[in-house]
DNA sequence: ATGCCTTTGTGAACGCGTGCACAAAGATTG
DNA sequence: CAATCTTTGTGCACGCGTTCACAAAGGCAT
């Protein structure tokens, strides 16, 4: 998975399981497949077949919301799909801020499926002076300078972080400051933020590494050789080597 | 969290858990910081904090890597990085292809991070013609007819799915019948794969409905009413509406 | 109206992940 | 060399999340 919300013990908010929260939007997406495809009904195995999921899992998520399936026939698609919305937050508008209008964050600014579930680009920053004015996406770039007042006039309380790293906490603190409570980056940063405000991190890096373990896992686990470069040896922080010779500098464990 | 492999039983592969493997990318970059800085250790208590996690949580993961702590002084920084570097497989070159090359996927082939940690972006794939040729971040684009020999020839494991929805799986069957065991997918479909084919998704939208969630939350806790837009009645199967009444279309649940 | 058949909703068990708290280990100082 | 102090490594308990399995519910056919 590419994020994690900053480190709170999973507050149950309201009786729904955060876990269940993440995929409420997945349930969301497969359902509107149906809806387009006028489908009245759909069955928890279905649905769960069509999100990816196991289909105890689906139901007990659906409990958390109420009951709303009828027994022996499955899930009204659409009732489905309002109730869903509604738990999301996405039946109101969100006005939501891109920082750091670079490769990435021009892509996102470009991109369609954002205005799709109540997700509007409000407004594009950057500290680039020569970018002010210039419109991407049809949105004219704005000044960091007027950060606070661009998040306040929208009434901004998402914000994305797409700066270099050594830029996002700056960022950070001013839209926190701003008004900003729910926090999307994209920077390869911690962010530390005060209580209250959601932090989501998506990073890349990260996936591609995690993607690498067991690739190397699958691939190593015939030809345990392939063992490149020498590795340093390991300097006891004296300066001096490990005592009794220590735990050998490549061991399988 | 954006993404989730897909479904196994949490498979503890070779005794790492996945959740450790999720953080080691973390404790690396912390540690790289702090080896450019040319700290020679660092205690678990700072290490922690600056990769925004439990100092207990920390010292366990590293347990599973093996003993390579000093007690009373801390780890070594450069002996951690490597360690760590080689558990997941970071000491090999991992040439990624790159399907799909439009606003997100020329973002990513943009990305200088992608290189700094063994990942090399060897391939840039597209369906469209007229973009074969044309060097997107000094790479000529190819045509996915070619997909099978420009896979086998560069020797690709890791894939990167940046099509449209659509496009997405037969993509992936075709990536997968070319030889990739490992796709990260930034379309917002459900993949399915066979067996010993790890598959992590980005997905946008769905972290942004997560924050919309908490977000509303927040916001709705003093303020419980705000309640926009007629919900739509519940049709009940048999297009009758409910027996008794059946349960109030909004309820708080 | 009655019985059958499908599917939901959930109780219960289990496993993973997290965090506390502390004993053991080793460095450091006198 | 002995005492002290720091920090690791981990046993343990707890809570969340997942999955199984099944009784209850409700539609539908007869
Ligand atoms: N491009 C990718 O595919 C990709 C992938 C993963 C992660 N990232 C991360 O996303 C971030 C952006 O990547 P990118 O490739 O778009 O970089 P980029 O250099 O193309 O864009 C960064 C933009 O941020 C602006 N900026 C710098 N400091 C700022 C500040 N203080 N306030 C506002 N704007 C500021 C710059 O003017 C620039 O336009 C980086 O942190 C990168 O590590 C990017
Ligand atoms: N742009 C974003 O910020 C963003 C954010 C979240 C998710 N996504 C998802 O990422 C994907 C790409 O988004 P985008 O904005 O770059 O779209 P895009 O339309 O700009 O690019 C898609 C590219 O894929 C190519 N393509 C289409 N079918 C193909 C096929 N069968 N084989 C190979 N290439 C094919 C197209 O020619 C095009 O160049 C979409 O699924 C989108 O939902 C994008």
């Amino acid at each position: 998975m590419a994020t994690g919300r900053t480190h709170r013990p999973a507050t149950r908010s309201r009786g729904i399981p955060e876990a269940t929260v993440a995929r409420l939007p997945l349930y969301l997406r497969a359902l509107t497949a149906l809806s387009e495809r006028s489908v009245p009904t759909v069955s928890s195995e279905e649905l769960a077949t069509a999100a990816g999921v196991n289909s105890a899992k689906l139901r007990k998520d659906f409990s958390y919301l109420g009951s709303y399936g009828t027994r022996g026939v499955g899930y009204d698609v659409e009732y489905l799909v309002y109730q869903i919305s509604r738990e999301l937050g996405l039946t109101q508008d969100w006005p939501v801020a891109i920082v750091g209008i670079g490769n990435l964050g021009a892509a996102l600014a470009n991109y369609g499926g954002f205005a799709s579930r109540g997700f509007r680009v409000a407004a594009l920053i950057d500290a680039d002076p020569a970018m002010a004015g210039t419109p991407v996406a049809g949105i004219p770039v704005q000044h960091t300078d007027d950060l606070d007042r661009i998040i306040s006039d929208n009434g901004v309380s998402i914000g994305v972080i797409t700066t270099p790293p050594g830029a996002a906490q700056q960022v950070c603190d001013r839209l926190v400051a701003a008004g900003v409570t729910s926090i999307l980056n994209f920077a390869p940063t911690v962010l530390s933020v005060p209580e209250g405000v959601d932090v989501r991190k998506v990073d890349l890096s990260i996936e591609l590494q995690i993607l690498a373990f067991h690739e190397q896992r699958k691939a190593g686990e015939d030809a345990s050789g392939a063992d490149e470069g020498a590795p340093p040896m390991r300097a006891t922080p004296n300066g001096r080597k490990g005592p009794d010779g220590d735990m050998p500098a490549v061991m399988p464990a």
